[in-house]
DNA sequence: TCCATTTGACCAGG
DNA sequence: CCTGGTCAAATGGA
């Protein structure tokens, strides 16, 4: 299993998200806009079952991108402009426009923004705006890649205890298999060469009165990079029966039986982020 | 007037 | 002493 297989895959579904964009237009019941649609659900759950066959057991060397915890994090109490009390790095992603790296369903609020050592480009401090009504903890930082200026890097610490979420087109999954730990959910797959692979140029694929959509194609970018980064999607919370174009109701089952998706989880391991370079 | 952003200062860790 | 993360006063827009 060859990670230019993927590329590949991904690619194609690429081109598949663009055709379907540009029949927004068009009735949704139209069997072109189906057709399509059918093509990108599958060409999406191709590239998942080939991501889940190219994860490895964790290795023993580790990514390049991997958040050390300070070794003195641990035990102290004072807690002023702190480094000590700070979460580790749950999850980070990349991102191919600045609006889709704050909207991802929560409200936040910048706190500050410092020049980087090395970077070109200067990083911004975010917290959940519902930090001091409701005690959450949640915080990210948004900076721009060096490499490629149209990418934003999304660094994200803290869980969300607000609930504030606003609507998400992307379901949550359950608690019980939401189980991957921070050192598994450290992952970029929109990256490098891939860009812009399955990161959308509008902000969803939906009807033009959210009356019609398909679920696992709307989103933006960092949805979906966080759908297919596995951290926090699982294909059993797609109900793609629930895709709904109109009055007719398209038959995926044929179509999800061919796939080759066998768990419900798609983890990466530390071998995470592929160079696509 | 309220609220979010900006920005320089402060602090802890290395 | 340098760097990164946070604070909080100043600022600006609605």
């Amino acid at each position: 299993m060859e990670i230019n297989l993927l590329i590949n895959v991904l690619n194609q579904g690429n081109e598949q998200m663009r055709e379907l964009e540009a029949q927004l237009d068009q009735p949704y019941s139209s069997e072109a806009c189906k057709s399509l649609a059918s093509q990108v659900q599958a060409t999406l759950a191709t590239a998942i079952s080939m991501a889940k066959l190219l994860n490895q057991p964790a290795k023993t060397s580790e990514s390049p991108l991997l958040v050390s915890e300070s070794p003195r994090s641990e035990n102290s109490e004072n807690v002023f402009k702190k480094r000590k009390t700070m979460t580790r790095l749950n999850k980070q992603v990349r991102v191919c426009s600045p609006s889709s790296a704050l909207d991802d369903g929560y409200s936040w609020r910048k706190y500050g923004q410092k020049e980087i050592l090395g970077s070109k480009f200067p990083r911004g401090y975010y917290r959940c705006s519902h930090r001091d009504t409701l005690g959450c903890q949640a915080t990210k930082q948004v900076q721009r890649s060096d490499n490629d200026s149209s990418l934003y890097e999304i660094s994200l610490r803290g869980d969300h205890t607000c609930g504030t979420r606003h609507s998400r087109r992307i379901p949550a999954p359950p608690s019980e298999v939401h189980s991957t730990s921070p050192e598994t959910e450290r992952i970029m797959i929109v990256s490098g060469g891939l860009q812009p692979s399955f990161s959308l140029t509008s902000p969803s694929i939906c009807g033009p009165n959210n009356d019609i959509c398909a679920p696992n194609l709307c989103g933006s970018g960092s949805e979906m990079a966080e759908m297919l980064s596995g951290a926090s999607w699982t294909m059993s919370e797609s109900p793609i029966e629930n895709w709904d174009f109109g009055r007719e109701k398209v038959d995926f089952d044929t179509l999800w039986s061919s796939t080759t998706i066998e768990s419900t989880m798609v983890e990466f391991g530390t071998e995470f982020p592929f160079d696509f370079s």
